[in-house]
DNA sequence: ACGATATTTCAACAAATTTGGAAATATGGA
DNA sequence: TCCATATTTCCAAATTTGTTGAAATATCGT
């Protein structure tokens, strides 16, 4: 997963709606929901959700099936298991390994930083 | 980490510009930068910059240190644990655990869903 | 104390996002 | 075929975000 697409999903999940809308359909899966269904449980006009369901569809977070005149959204887990990675990864200096096993926060762990550890200014 | 918090998180991840000043943080743990050579790296105004660092010190992301003169940036890498937690949590189904093992997108996993496996609609 | 540097705050503006209503498209049922 | 329903697309308005330069604040070195 390239930055790029890190960043599509990230502007998916900063808006309380759409975050709303991928929870609600995480906890729907594997079935899905239908468009309307999403609309009349989060109180949203149809019309704005139709918007946030094409950010996130093109963003390959939600996957779209035809069922009839029914749209059914379903979150797209495996993305969602990619973003975690993502984040794994450039969790400690870009290493991959630790960060999830101690709280780095706390300690300083001189060998985990990067390839230039310190910054001068002051001219 | 409840909602609200998540999306200040994502919020900020969703610009490149915010993500590439966590990003570059990231690397230079644990010493962190200076705002100035933060600036000058990413070739941002600094008063651009100091917008988006006060977005990211808000939302947990940044921890701030003052140095005489400067400022001293560093990414919150506990914060950022909590926030794989949360997508972790909110993965599959609401139901910790699971998710990083398998492909789950693939198959259906009947028990997986949540109280409200199927949706009505057409009235 | 004074001048230089680091960073922020402020205000104005440009740009992007979000919203909701109306109309368009398409499918299903009679 | 005709009508009702589901969803989207289009459009204009409202809101939010991001950028810029100038001024303010604070600290350092002399």
């Amino acid at each position: 997963m390239d930055e790029k697409a890190a960043v599509a999903v990230f502007e998916c999940l900063s808006s309380g709606v759409r975050l709303g809308v991928f929870r609600l359909l995480v906890k729907a899966e594997p079935v899905g929901i239908v468009a309307g269904d999403i609309a009349t449980a989060l109180d949203i006009a149809p019309s704005s959700l139709s918007f946030h369901l094409r950010t996130m569809t093109q963003a390959g977070l939600l996957r779209v099936e035809q069922e009839g005149r029914f749209l059914r959204y379903r979150a797209n887990l495996a993305l969602m298991t990619e973003v975690v990675g993502f984040l794994t990864e450039n969790c400690c200096s870009g290493v991959s390994g630790g960060c999830r096993d101690a709280d780095l926060l706390s300690g300083g762990i001189p060998g985990c930083g990067s390839s230039n550890p310190v910054q001068e200014s002051e001219a």
